[in-house]
DNA sequence: AGTATTTGACCCTG
DNA sequence: CAGGGTCAAATACT
């Protein structure tokens, strides 16, 4: 007993030695990228997914070892637009007839059902860099929180109802000057208005750019990470990703696809996180 | 005319 | 019941 708990602390340690050299390669190729022209990138992309990948395998190792015995099965979110029916269908059988036309009549004039979903951003990308994603988004609608001096806006994929993509994110002011913005990204695209000139990582800002990674607590299972040529998937993860970044975006523009994040298809699945985890 | 945004009402969760 | 997320009619834009 006591010897299989350190041979899988050493084996966590080794897991975290190996992610933290990886995401140090990782910088470093980040660094000369950005001390290079940009026609080398497509050389460079398959090594930064490559070890993107390690990185977040190592830390997917890492976590399962330490979630060995939780029953992780439990942890899976369903996407919002499947997970349950509406609520008049849930409302329990009236036991009268005129209950029955009364709740039906109230019902009927009722909006469909929608279901909020759980908020545990997965990870917050800080970046002084302008990052597009290449999709499409539209606004439907704008509230101001308790304690927020800023409107946060709320945005779907266009195409939604069309191809019934289930994207959808959260943009939120946080700063007056210089202009912050923090963008909650929820699902996953499945609408494939996705190509190669969209890619992201396009620094429109010539100098000083920074990106801050982290990913934390509950997890996503496939995060769209659009680093490059990586397809995109249809996960029906509903785990937000949140993006911070500066000068990108208008409260009331209708988001010049400028407030995207990088994203590349994960293959790994993070259902069992509970963690905390900074890349950069 | 078709599409996108605004905005108040509606609805769910904690 | 309050706060936050979504709907959908009204409005603006192209």
């Amino acid at each position: 007993m006591e010897n299989q708990l350190s041979k899988e602390r050493r084996a966590m340690e080794e897991e975290l030695v190996r992610g933290r050299e990886i995401a140090n390669q990782l910088l470093e190729v980040c660094v000369h990228r950005s001390n290079t022209h940009h026609h080398e990138d497509v050389h460079m992309l398959p090594f930064i997914e490559d070890l993107v990948r390690k990185v977040l395998c190592s830390f997917t190792n890492t976590l399962l070892l330490l979630n060995t015995d939780n029953d992780v099965t439990n942890e899976v979110s369903m996407p919002l637009t499947v997970k349950d029916t509406p609520s008049f269908a849930k409302c329990p059988k009236p036991q009268h007839t005129d209950e029955v036309c009364k709740s039906f009549l109230q019902t009927e004039k009722r909006r469909g059902y929608y279901k909020k979903k759980s908020s545990a951003p997965t990870w917050v990308t800080n970046s002084s860099i302008l990052m597009e994603d290449g999709y499409v988004w539209r606004k439907y609608g704008q509230k101001i929180t308790t304690n927020a001096k800023y409107f946060r806006s709320y945005y779907r994929c266009t195409h939604k109802h069309d191809k019934g993509c289930p994207a959808i994110k959260q943009v939120q002011r946080i700063q007056e000057d210089p202009p912050l913005y923090r963008t909650t990204y929820y699902g996953n695209h499945n609408c494939k208005s996705y190509s190669s000139s969209d890619i992201i990582m396009e620094s429109a800002s010539p100098s000083g750019s920074s990106v801050f990674l982290s990913f934390s607590n509950t997890l996503p299972t496939k995060q769209q990470y659009q680093l490059q040529s990586s397809s995109l998937s249809s996960s029906t993860k509903q785990e937000p990703v949140e993006v911070i970044q500066g000068e990108l975006i208008d409260d009331h523009s209708p988001l010049a696809s400028s407030d995207y994040l990088l994203l590349c298809d994960y293959e790994l699945d993070f259902n069992y996180m509970g963690h905390v985890t900074t890349l950069f």
